[in-house]
DNA sequence: CGACCGATCGTCT
DNA sequence: GACGATCGGTCGA
């Protein structure tokens, strides 16, 4: 298992990140419990011409200043005051590209996962759905701003190879107010996952 | 299967 | 004061 380092993060082109984070695993391990993942869906947001995103037309708060920051750290935020959505922070200073981790095949942890989120054994939405990757991960807002190269919170290769014929993109999900750019298919799944999230199941169908 | 609804609160206007 | 990069449940066809 090899740590992902700063070049990979700090790569220009969001989408090609984007992608390449599918088959990659995410680890946590703090408070004395391990877990790990297997990245299956993500979305990229991109930069300051992307509607969609928290960052378009080069906005600045308190909240998104962390995509500024250069690729490499946690961007994660609280979502319908309830859920922590996980973002990964790419590209270089003052570029604020950054990838929403929607999706993981639980890979080690599994006990944790399940007394962290009260969901049973055999549930396939434990992973599924940023709100419930988050949960199950452990991440939360106070861990906007970490880095991803420490060892507490990264992400790393195993050897395992996406065949292309499994990447599939398609447009990003609950994005409708970003008018146009709502249709760009910045959102890749590993196709045919068990663990992807089943909600607009039907835009894969429609293809 | 699809449409809709309530929960719940930090952030920005 | 309005609004989400969501989720899980319900309701009707």
């Amino acid at each position: 298992m090899k740590k992902l380092e700063t070049a990979f993060y700090q790569q220009s082109d969001v989408l090609r990140i984007a992608r390449d984070l599918l088959g990659k695993l995410l680890v946590t391990q703090w408070e004395g419990q391990c877990t790990i993942g297997r990245i299956v869906e993500t979305e990229a947001y991109r930069g300051v011409t992307d509607k969609a995103s928290h960052a378009y037309g080069g906005r600045r708060t308190a909240r998104t200043e962390i995509m500024y920051a250069a690729g490499g750290v946690a961007y994660v935020y609280l979502c319908y005051g309830m859920h922590h959505l996980f973002n990964v922070v790419t590209g270089k200073k003052d570029e604020p590209h950054a990838v929403l981790l929607r999706g993981i095949e639980p890979v080690k942890g599994l006990p944790i996962m399940h007394s962290r989120t009260g969901k049973r054994p055999g549930d396939i939405s434990l992973g599924a759905g940023p709100g419930n990757l988050a949960r199950a991960m452990g991440i939360q807002t106070m861990h906007t701003g970490q880095s991803l190269l420490g060892d507490s919170m990264y992400i790393a290769e195993d050897g395992f190879i996406l065949r292309k014929s499994l990447l599939q993109a398609t447009p990003r999900i609950g994005v409708d107010y970003a008018g146009e750019d709502a249709a760009l298919p910045y959102r890749f799944i590993i196709r045919d996952n068990l663990w992807v999230s089943k909600r607009n199941t039907f835009l894969l169908s429609k293809k």
